[in-house]
DNA sequence: CAGCGTCTGTTCGAAAACGCACCCTTACGG
DNA sequence: CCGTAAGGGTGCGTTTTCGAACAGACGCTG
């Protein structure tokens, strides 16, 4: 229909075999807009694929689309120094990336870096300027994605402060877990640290001690989680403090 | 005029002995808005004074009203546990308190703590809504000041997990003398070691430091700040570029 | 199969911050 | 004048993390 005919193939094999109401629905800001909404925005939008390790965004430069991710997942990262690296929230298909264009600013606050390689709907600067004015639910519901994110970098800020890397480490397998639908996950040590903004061995040490727990297994980048609950008592509460918080906005706004 | 635009916070007396509706003047945010602007949000508004220490927000808690603090400052605080308490952001006369409140939320994300007592534009949430419709030029600010917010808070948070706590206390302070717009600062220890996450001994160290540079005195909680230039080469770069983003965010913004 | 790059585990001392406790000084009110 | 409380300094051992380095293990490529 209409939404498959506008899509921009480079290779979408996957995406034209699935139904509309499939695709939109995998990702949850987008699928909770009204049906007539949805299909106005994806007849806007094309599906792209975004690969490990694409930079997004870089701070300062200008946002020339939004996105929002169905399987593939996005973090936010802050740059100070080489060392100084860490990341501020993770975006999955929760969510949307660019969404501070709502806020009238062009350019993009930090580095948004995939994470996890899948699709997302993508869509120009300009569209979604002109369709968030268009659409009343679509601003609202961007709105409140806004509020989540500056609780989730609130959130984050205070875990960095406060909690142990193991507990920081099982959160964030947790998260990525969520996002990545699966349970095996590709992710380097060294990787982790820079989420982390911690040494390569402090994550060793923590993961040593999560695999001797047997909540996970790994090696050579290969992460596999054998005990999600243990993971979650591992953790430090964020991790549910987070998805609580988010559920008790992002519904509340479908509900109004 | 645009002179008001430039103000140096820190000599905010001249301001006060300048023109009639420089009492508005002293809310930077309010004092970019066209003058017609400036006077209806004034006569919706009421002019009151806070208190050191006062609650102004509870997390969860309905936002009542929306503050511009002229010559106060308040703090945004995430508490998760007892000593899992800290400072998410700073806000004073060049910024506003509740703009999340233009996202749609009616609910305060997190504690908000007078610093600095003094004077601050009060306007009734509702009330703040409608202007928010009734004035572009308003929403468009306070838009801005949400990503500048959102920017703080992400700064902040790479400042806690890699800079040491002398040079957090250092920016600390420095912050809190633009804000207070005084060089002399009543903040005990106890007081300081909370906003900065750390222990009171952690504060106490820093200050004997700062101290024997000569960079700052203090006795019984007031501290003065002799040196401004060698505290600011103490601080971490944080608070040059906290201030410089806020320039070029909010600057732009005025053009626009 | 040899070579090389990547990923992981481990070690070391040092730095920073932690929790806790004790003691001294100053301010203030009775 | 003195008792009390608040503010601040110090010491101690512990924990966590840091920076740097080295060694083993795996997998790809030539």
């Amino acid at each position: 229909m209409l939404t498959i005919l506008h899509i921009n193939t480079n290779d979408l094999k996957e995406i034209t075999l699935l139904s509309p109401d499939t695709v939109l629905g995998k990702n949850r800001l987008l699928a909770a807009l009204p049906r007539k909404d949805q299909q106005r925005l994806v007849s806007v939008s094309e599906c792209v694929d975004i690969h490990f390790a694409d930079t997004i965004y870089e701070p300062d430069q200008k946002i020339r689309h939004v996105y929002f991710p169905c399987d593939s997942f996005v973090s936010y990262v802050k740059s100070l120094e080489k060392r100084e690296r860490v990341e501020l929230g993770m975006i999955g298909s929760e969510g949307m990336l660019g969404a501070t264009l709502a806020l009238g600013v062009p350019t993009a606050p930090f580095y948004a870096i995939v994470q996890g390689m899948g699709s997302a709907w993508r869509m120009k600067a300009d569209t979604f300027r002109k369709e968030l004015e268009a659409i009343p639910a679509l601003r609202r519901r961007v709105n409140r994605y806004l509020f989540v994110l500056l609780n989730q970098f609130a959130q984050n800020a205070t875990c960095m402060r406060f909690h142990l890397v193991e507990q920081r480490l099982a959160r964030w397998l947790l998260m990525t877990q969520d996002r990545a639908h699966s349970e095996t996950l590709h992710l380097t040590q060294e990787f982790l640290s820079s989420m982390l903004g911690v040494r390569r061995v402090g994550v060793s040490n923590a993961a040593s001690s999560l695999h001797e727990r047997k909540l996970i297994s790994y090696s050579r980048g290969e992460i596999h989680i054998l005990d999600r609950q243990g993971l979650i008592a591992a953790a430090c509460p964020c991790y549910e403090i987070d998805n609580h918080y988010y559920d008790s906005i992002m519904n509340k706004a479908s509900a109004a």
